[in-house]
This record gives structure tokens, sequence and C-alpha cells, in this order.
DNA sequence: TTCTGTTTGCAATCGGGTTGCATGTTCTTT
DNA sequence: AAAGAACATGCAACCCGATTGCAAACAGAA
């Protein structure tokens, strides 16, 4: 299937050694339409021990395959960066969170406007995320 | 004395009954010149239990009297709104958090750019913080 | 004062995240 | 192929910030 192949390289690149569980782990976040907390991951993949997964999005993190997003849900939610992706400031998106589906989405088209800081503060990444109504749940509530 | 008064306005602008913990925990947060996490709040309130001081702070959010922070260090942060603000879009100011110190501070002069959404999604609120290091810590580090 | 509702402290709980350790697997060397 | 080292995984326990149940303390109304 032309799909491993991807997976493979997509790990590849980032020198993550390949093991049948990190696969499963990168599919399904590949697969999602959204960001992930572990605890989506977690059910989704129940075969698998949260320790487990734990420690694979902390090394996909590590080599930075995957960005956390904190959407102040209380759970981070991690996708999967673009293959340009550092995770420095220029790679930083803007993110969506659902208050009524609990869906944190990223919106990799948008880029995270910046603003000038202040004497002697100096940036390293900038969160910023957006909360409301995504377009399925604005959708039912009329 | 007069801040006295100061506090008990603050309170009495935002229909809160004021109480001696009340007012305390109010002043420690007026006094700070940054966002306080609960738990700065019990190292600095050490007669208040920590379960009041989470209850003072959850009614203190839902009147609009401060503003909650996740500034993604894993514990919210916590300031005093301005004396105009209801917390919606156009109050919002950006944070900064720094990675060296972990305090956590309100740029309150500087509002957050806006982005255009894709269809369908609506903004309820924006949480925009900047990570990096602040004029103190950068500064010792030369 | 007495009654009622609110506020507070203490202890217990919850939940996401994290770690220790033993087992299982893969890789390397011979 | 066998032996040993290194890495990956599962299980259980733990950590810590946040949250809740409950009873005692307090404040305000009758």
């Amino acid at each position: 299937m032309a799909n491993e192949e991807l997976y493979l390289k997509l790990l590849a690149q980032r020198d993550i050694k390949p093991t049948a569980i990190r696969l499963l782990v990168l599919k399904e976040l590949l697969r999602a339409d959204r960001a992930y907390s572990l605890l989506d991951l977690e059910n989704r993949l129940v075969t698998v021990d949260k320790s487990t997964i734990f420690r694979t999005i902390t090394l996909f993190l590590g080599h930075h395959l995957i960005h956390a997003i904190d959407d102040g849900s209380g759970s981070l939610k991690y996708a999967v960066c673009g293959s340009d992706c550092n995770c420095e400031v220029d790679d930083l998106h803007t993110h969506f969170y659902c208050e009524s589906c609990h869906r944190t989405f990223c919106f990799k088209q948008i880029h995270i406007p910046s603003v000038s800081l202040p004497d002697g503060f100096s940036t390293h990444s900038i969160n910023y995320v957006i909360k409301g109504l995504c377009s399925d749940c604005a959708g039912k509530k009329r």
C-alpha cells in the first residue's frame, strides 16, 4: 500500500525508527481532520497502552514530527507538522477550539499575526488559539 | 485606608459580597505585577485553604472581576480585569510567558491582532500567549 | 436569640500526565 | 545460529493541579 510508504518516509525524515505502534499512531494522527489529545488516541488505539502512546507522542514531539497545541481544554492536542516545519516562529499557525464539540482544528493556512514586544522581551514561540463555534456546530444551532 | 475602599468598590462593581478572604485575594492579585496561579496564591496566603482560594477565584471569574490565562505551563494564571472589561473579544490583550522564570505577564496595552476565519467559524474569545524570555531573564543571560 | 443561607477548612477524590520496572523485541557481534 | 546489548512495550503505581463532599463557622434576616 502506498500509504505505508508515506508513513515510513515521514518517520525517516525525522530520524524516527519505525515500529508497528509508531506507524499506528502516526496513521491515526494523519487520518484525523483535527488535533488529537492523548485520550483521543487511547480511545482509538485500544490495543496500545497509554504510556506507550505517551512515549510515542513525546518522541514525535522531540523530533518535530508533530506539534502540541494548548487549547485551554486542560489536555494538550497533537497534530502532524508540515514536512518543512521546524516548529519555529515562522512555522506557527493558528488553532481553533470549538467550545461546543470540543474539537481542535489546525488552521495551517492562517499564520499567526505578530505584535511588537516591550523592550527586553524576546519571542521563542507563540500560541494563538481562537475559541468559538466550528462550522459544524454553528450550523446546527440555527 | 484608601486602598481598602478601592477593593470594596471593585467587588461591589462586580456584585461580589465582600468577605475578609475575598479582600485578601483581590489585594494579592492587585499587588502583583503579573498573573498568579492558584499555587502562587496559596504560597502567599498561607492562612487560607487552597479550596477556598479556588472557590474565590471561580467566583471572581464568574463575575468578570478577573480573567484566566492559559500560558501553557499546565496551571492557569489569573489577573484582575480592567474596570471596563467584560472579557469579550474587544477586551482581550496579549500575554507573555517567560520560559526561564515561569512568570506570566499581561500586556494590557497590546491588543490581540485578529485573523479572518474560514466560513462558518465564529469567534468567542482568543488566547494569544507569547513565550520567550522576559526582560529580566534576557538581561541576566548576557 | 433563633433560623437560614453562605462561607470556609479539611479531607478525599478526580484526571491528565508521567515514571519504575519487568518483559518482550530487535539489532549487533561473534 | 547463539549470546549479549539496546531499545520498545505493557502494567501498575505515582504525581500534582484541580475539584468536590461534608461539617463547622459565620453572617444576615426574622
